[in-house]
DNA sequence: CTGATTAGATTGGTTGACCAGTTAAAGTAA
DNA sequence: TTACTTTAACTGGTCAACCAATCTAATCAG
């Protein structure tokens, strides 16, 4: 077993995390309701006991999440929703990132299994043929013997363009770059794999293309079960190296 | 009709989106390519001719979605993945935020569809008492008339919660603060609809005690049928009005 | 010539002062 | 007293200077 995985990840609490946590403090205390305006920056950071860089970025990051607003040269007001909805969602912004392999690949299935029935629904002339160049690119790559996950990626992303859901699309292109990082530290699309799902775009687009629906989201949530299996061993055999180390 | 109808959304092009444009066009012209140290924030926010705050706000953002990496005190890094799936990124980091409402509603109902299934599978204890906490805070709102929706949401973000699965539950929480905004202006939970939605919200409790996963998702995706069929009727209502105003 | 050392240039991070727009209180005329 | 005007304090946004860690390259001992 290698040396390095013994180590557990070490938890850094950014400045900007605790000063997260310090505002959620003043909703749930009461100090601060939802509409309210919140204190200047000036004062606020003088009282947390920060700088308002630190502070500034804090807000910008609940602004993201549509928890504060502000307003230029006037001020920073609470969202309108609840405090138990503030509450729930601003203890949640903290922890966003710790996203496991499998979590990770289970929502992409999610998410892709049903772009692929959207976009079979929806597509247009247009999605084709930018399916189908992103597709050729893939083979090329693949023959080539080039890394193919970037490729690969591109042909499910332009799915979930064909999808014509925005929403959708940008979940899809949220998770994407996380995707990625897992698929090439684990390399997880090796050997005779590319070639397999080469195949299987193929049929994928062939659905989309004849509008087929049902189809094209089975062929998917076939498509995608290998690697979600896999990302079901490779986070068992994490587990077992955290839990007994 | 409202006079306000007539007038449609002004886009403001803030500086930190212009200036992920540039980098973008830094990147995909080739002059900027994955795993290289970007210029020095000194000398290119004064090659873009923007002060270096705006310039660091840009980076923090592209920074978010993976895109750059940056290391204290020695420089910022392009994310190791392609160049083509960098390309659709950052393009599309940009107007993340113009959703429609029916594909937001459309993309929750996935979401929560599996999310429904996934906790009937893996709920713990735990979950079952918070959901049911959860709901009794909305069935107290819906008694004592109270502006329902985010209790509402809350219940369906403990769902999200016990489905085990962090990617799920960070992209609901994504999505959650839209979702509020848009109900709350197009005040689509009035009259009925929160008290024979507490009904389907105990269904779903409890099938999900009784660790039913095909019977919790098909409730949950009967539950929100409404609100999708009512998101489509706003859609068409504004594209009409924006077609031929 | 090789290696470690060190001084200086360069990096992202942080701070405090300044800017322009907003707000609300004080002042003033009716 | 009321309604309008003025003004001064306050707001978030911006900027330029400064800080400490880092990297680079020249220097010097071996």
């Amino acid at each position: 077993m290698e040396l390095l995985n013994n180590f557990s990840r070490i938890e850094i609490e950014t400045p900007v995390d605790k000063i997260i946590k310090q505002i959620k403090v003043l909703i749930t205390s009461g100090q601060l309701k939802p509409g309210d305006r919140m204190p200047a920056e000036r004062k606020l950071c003088e009282k947390l006991g920060v700088g308002r860089t630190h502070l500034r970025d804090a807000i910008k990051k609940l602004e993201f999440y549509g928890i504060l607003k502000t307003m230029p040269q006037s001020g920073t007001v609470v969202a309108g929703m609840g405090i138990t909805a503030l509450e729930g969602l601003i203890s949640d912004v903290l922890m966003l990132e710790a996203n496991d392999f499998h979590a990770l690949v289970e929502t992409r299935v999610v998410l892709e299994v049903n772009s692929a029935r959207f976009a079979a629904m929806r597509r247009s002339d247009q999605d084709i043929k930018q399916m189908t160049n992103a597709l050729h690119d893939y083979e090329k790559a693949v023959s080539n013997g080039e890394d193919t996950v970037e490729h690969d990626l591109m042909f499910h992303l332009k799915i979930a363009e064909a999808s014509s859901n925005s929403a959708l699309k940008s979940l899809m292109l949220i998770i994407s770059p996380d995707i990625l990082t897992y698929f090439k530290e684990s390399n997880a699309c090796a050997g005779d794999r590319p070639i397999s799902a080469l195949e299987e775009h193929y049929i994928i687009l062939e659905h989309i293309k004849n509008q087929n629906p049902d189809e094209a989201s089975a062929t998917m949530k076939n498509h995608l079960q290998d690697i979600l299996d896999y990302s079901l061993s490779q986070n068992q055999l994490v587990e077992m190296k955290i839990g007994k180390a």
